[in-house]
RNA sequence: GGCCCGGUAGUUCAGUUGGUUAGAACGCUAGCCUGUCACGCUAGAGGUCGUGGGUUCGAGCCCCAUCCGGGUCGCCA
C-alpha cells in the first residue's frame, strides 16, 4: 500500500525551493522527472507545475530511507521533507541547480506504470500518442506552459473588459436550431419528441437580444461549436471572446478590440503592438494579397497583368481574358537562385490544388532567362509584364490566368504564403495585426442558386450601398470588419441591422419567406419592435489568439483536450454509442443504411 | 467526398534488388558505483513489421482491400 501524507503538508512548490530558502526545512511533492542512483548517494528530480527541484540522499540519509529512495521510479508521486542546502556541485542549466533538498522524510504517495512515452519538455512523439494519453502528455513542461498561458490570456481578458465597463453574462447552450450558416449539433429533447436543440455555433441573438435589454457593453468566454470539418487551426468546439456594444459604430469596436490585444500582448509577452491597425478593405486585400486574411508580415504582392497583357496571343492567357477573367502575377526577389526548376514544378502542383490549371514562370538570372511562357510573348508585352511586377535579374516570377477572379487570387494568395515560408521571409515572433473591413454583403451560393450573407443576415450594410441590396446585391458591401494576424482569422464582427425595415429587406434579399423567417427569427424580429439601440460588436477566436502568441501552427497544442480529424476524442473514444434505452427515451430510431 | 503524407521493439527511427536469426538509440529490468544532474559501467528482457487477402520457393519490402493518424481542397452564415 502506499504512503499517507499523514503529518505532512507542503510548504513550498518545486521550483520555489531556491537559495533563498536555504537552511530552512521545506516539504515538497510531485512527480519522479528522473533518479540517478549512485550507490550511496542517491538524487531524484521532483517536478511539479512550477518546476524541479533536486532530493538528495547521500551516506548522512538513515540507510532504509535512502532504499526508499531507490526504489522509486519514473512518474511516481513523491512527498519529501528536508532542509534546503546548497550542493556539492552547481548545475546552470537549472534556475534552482545551487540547491537541493537533504531529504528526511520521504513518502511514496504513488507508483506508477512506465509511462508509454518519456515525460520530456520537448517531445517527438506522434501526435496520436499523446493525445490517447493526454493526460501524460499535460504533464510535460511545453503544454503546462501553454495551458497556463492560455489561462493568463483568458484573465486579461477578463480584465480588460471588466475594467472598460464589460459585463460577462451567459447565454445558453441548448438553443433553437437556425440552418443559416455551419452545420449545427443537434441535441434531442426528451420531454418533447421529435424536437433538437441545437448547440450554439455563437451566442450571436443572445448577445443582440442582450443589448435590447439594455446590456450595453456585454462580453463572454462562449464556448462554441460548428459541426464541420477539422483543420489545424480548426476544431469542432471552440471558444470565442465574444463581445457586444451599444450606440457604437465600426471603428468604437474595432478600438476596444484593439486595446485588448495590445494589453495581453504587453502583458503575457511584453510585446507592445502599434495602434491602431492598419485597414485593408476586402477588395484590395483580394487583389493585393488574393486572401481576405492577408499576411502583411512580408511583401510579394499580386500584380493584375490583366490590362498589359490584353492583346496578347498566348492561348492560356488571352482565352482568360477574353472570357472576363484576368492574368494576375507575383514576383520572388532574389529566390533565382534557391527555386530550383524542380521546386518550381513541384509550385505547379501546389498551384493545382486551388483550381488553377498552370502555373507560369520566369527565371531571371545573370546567366539568362528561362521561362515556361515568354517565348510566346512579345518582347513589348515582355518589358511591359517586367516593368509592372517590378521584376529583375535574381527573381523570379510567377503569373497565373484564370476565367474566375476567385481562382487567380486563391491560388496566387495560397502560392504567396508557402513561398514566403519557403523562402523563409517571416521571423518567429513578429506579429502584424490588420484590419480587412468593407466585405462583400452576400455570397452568392452556386449550389442552393441563391445569395447567402456573408457574415450573418444580421449584419447591416453600408449606408450608401443600402438601395443596392435589391439592385444589385453582389455589389452590396457590409459594415463588417474581420481582424487578421499573421494570415489568421482571429476575429470578426460587425455593425448590427437595427432597423426593422431594414433586416425585412435583408431577409427577403436572402430569399427567406415571411413564414421562414416567422419561424426561425421570429422572436428577434418582434424583440427588435420594443426599441432596439444601434449596436455591433465581435469575436476573437480565442484558441488561435493564443496559438499565435505561443507561436505554434496548431490549434490541439493550446487545448488540454483537442479532438483529431474525424472529430473523435482519442483519450475518450467520443463520440460513442448508446444503450437502446436511451434511444428509446429519445423516441430515435438508428437508420445506418448508405 | 477528393488529393498528398505516415503506421517496423514501450518511444523515435534504420531496414539495400524480395533471400540466413528484423537492427540502432533512448526507455525498461537486474547488478555495481560517495556529488550526480542527458550520470557512468556490466548484463538482460522486449517485435502477429497497423489489419485482412493475394503474388512468390520465399514478403517488413510487390499488388489489392481496409483501419488508424496528420496536412489540405471542398466545407467553415
Amino acid at each position: 500500500m502506499a504512503d499517507t501524507m499523514t503529518g505532512l503538508k507542503r510548504t513550498n512548490y518545486c521550483g520555489e525551493v531556491t537559495a533563498a530558502l536555504e537552511g530552512k526545512e521545506v516539504v515538497v511533492c510531485g512527480w519522479v522527472q528522473r533518479i540517478r542512483d549512485k550507490g550511496m548517494l542517491v538524487f531524484i528530480d521532483l517536478r511539479d507545475r512550477s518546476g524541479i527541484v533536486q532530493l538528495a540522499f547521500d551516506d548522512t540519509t538513515e540507510e532504509a530511507l535512502r532504499q526508499k529512495a531507490q526504489s522509486a521510479r519514473s512518474e511516481f508521486v513523491l512527498m519529501a521533507k528536508g532542509v534546503v542546502r546548497r550542493r556539492e556541485s552547481i548545475n546552470k542549466d537549472m534556475p534552482n541547480g545551487d540547491v537541493e533538498v537533504a531529504v528526511s522524510d520521504l513518502r511514496i504517495l504513488a507508483k506508477a506504470a512506465t509511462p508509454p512515452f518519456e515525460i520530456t519538455e520537448k517531445t517527438n512523439v506522434k501526435e496520436e500518442l499523446r493525445l490517447k494519453y493526454r493526460y501524460l502528455d499535460l504533464r510535460r513542461k511545453e503544454m503546462q506552459e501553454n495551458i497556463m498561458m492560455r489561462h493568463r490570456i483568458v484573465k486579461e481578458a477578463r480584465d480588460y473588459y471588466d475594467h472598460t465597463g464589460f459585463i460577462e453574462i451567459e447565454t445558453p447552450t441548448l438553443i433553437k436550431s437556425t440552418p443559416e450558416g455551419a452545420r449545427d449539433y443537434l441535441v434531442p429533447s426528451r420531454v418533447q419528441p421529435g424536437h433538437f436543440y441545437a448547440l450554439p455555433q455563437s451566442p450571436q441573438q443572445y448577445k443582440q437580444l442582450l443589448m435590447l435589454s439594455g446590456y450595453d457593453r456585454y462580453m463572454q468566454v462562449a464556448r462554441c461549436y460548428r459541426d464541420e470539418d477539422l483543420r489545424a487551426d480548426r476544431q469542432p468546439e471552440f471558444t470565442q471572446i465574444d463581445v457586444e456594444m451599444s450606440f457604437v459604430d465600426e471603428q468604437d469596436v474595432m478600438g476596444v478590440a484593439e486595446g485588448f490585444l495590445q494589453q495581453a500582448f504587453k502583458n503575457v509577452l511584453n510585446i507592445d503592438l502599434t495602434t491602431p491597425f492598419p485597414i485593408l478593405k476586402y477588395k484590395d486585400a483580394m487583389e493585393q494579397y488574393g486572401s481576405d486574411k492577408p499576411d502583411i508580415r512580408f511583401d510579394l504582392k499580386i500584380h493584375n497583368l490583366t490590362d498589359v497583357l490584353k492583346n496578347t496571343e498566348f492561348k492560356m492567357f488571352a482565352e482568360a481574358i477574353a472570357a472576363g477573367g484576368s492574368v494576375r502575377g507575383i514576383v520572388a526577389k532574389d529566390a533565382a537562385d534557391k527555386l530550383t526548376r524542380k521546386e518550381i514544378d513541384k509550385l505547379g502542383d501546389f498551384v493545382k490544388t486551388y483550381r488553377a490549371k498552370g502555373l507560369a514562370y520566369t527565371r531571371f538570372t545573370a546567366e539568362g532567362v528561362t521561362s515556361s511562357f515568354e517565348k510566346f510573348l512579345s518582347p513589348e508585352e515582355i518589358a511591359a509584364m517586367h516593368t509592372a511586377l517590378g521584376a529583375s535579374t535574381g527573381d523570379v516570377l510567377f503569373v497565373i490566368a484564370d476565367v474566375k477572379d476567385k481562382v487567380v487570387f486563391d491560388s496566387l494568395g495560397a502560392l504567396r504564403n508557402h513561398l514566403a515560408q519557403k523562402l523563409e521571409l517571416t521571423q518567429p515572433g513578429t506579429f502584424a495585426p490588420l484590419w480587412v473591413t468593407e466585405f462583400p454583403l452576400f455570397e452568392y451560393d452556386e449550389e442552393e442558386n441563391r445569395y447567402c450573407a456573408m457574415h450573418h443576415p444580421f449584419t447591416s450594410p453600408m449606408l450608401e450601398d443600402l438601395e443596392m441590396m435589391e439592385t444589385d446585391p453582389a455589389k452590396c458591401r457590409a459594415r463588417a470588419y474581420d481582424i487578421v494576424l499573421n494570415g489568421y482569422e482571429l476575429g470578426g464582427g460587425s455593425i448590427r441591422i437595427n432597423d426593422p425595415e431594414v433586416q425585412q429587406r435583408m431577409f427577403a434579399a436572402l430569399g427567406l419567406s415571411p413564414e421562414t423567417v416567422q419561424e426561425r427569427f421570429g422572436f428577434l424580429i418582434d424583440a427588435f419592435r420594443y426599441g432596439a439601440p444601434p449596436h455591433g460588436g465581435m469575436a476573437f477566436g480565442l484558441d488561435r489568439v493564443v496559438m499565435l502568441m505561443l507561436g505554434k501552427d496548431n490549434i490541439k497544442e493550446v487545448i488540454a483536450f483537442p479532438k483529431v480529424q474525424n472529430a473523435s476524442e482519442l483519450m475518450t473514444g467520443a463520440p460513442g454509442e448508446v444503450d437502446q434505452k436511451n434511444l428509446d427515451e429519445l423516441f430515435l430510431k438508428m437508420d445506418l443504411k448508405n
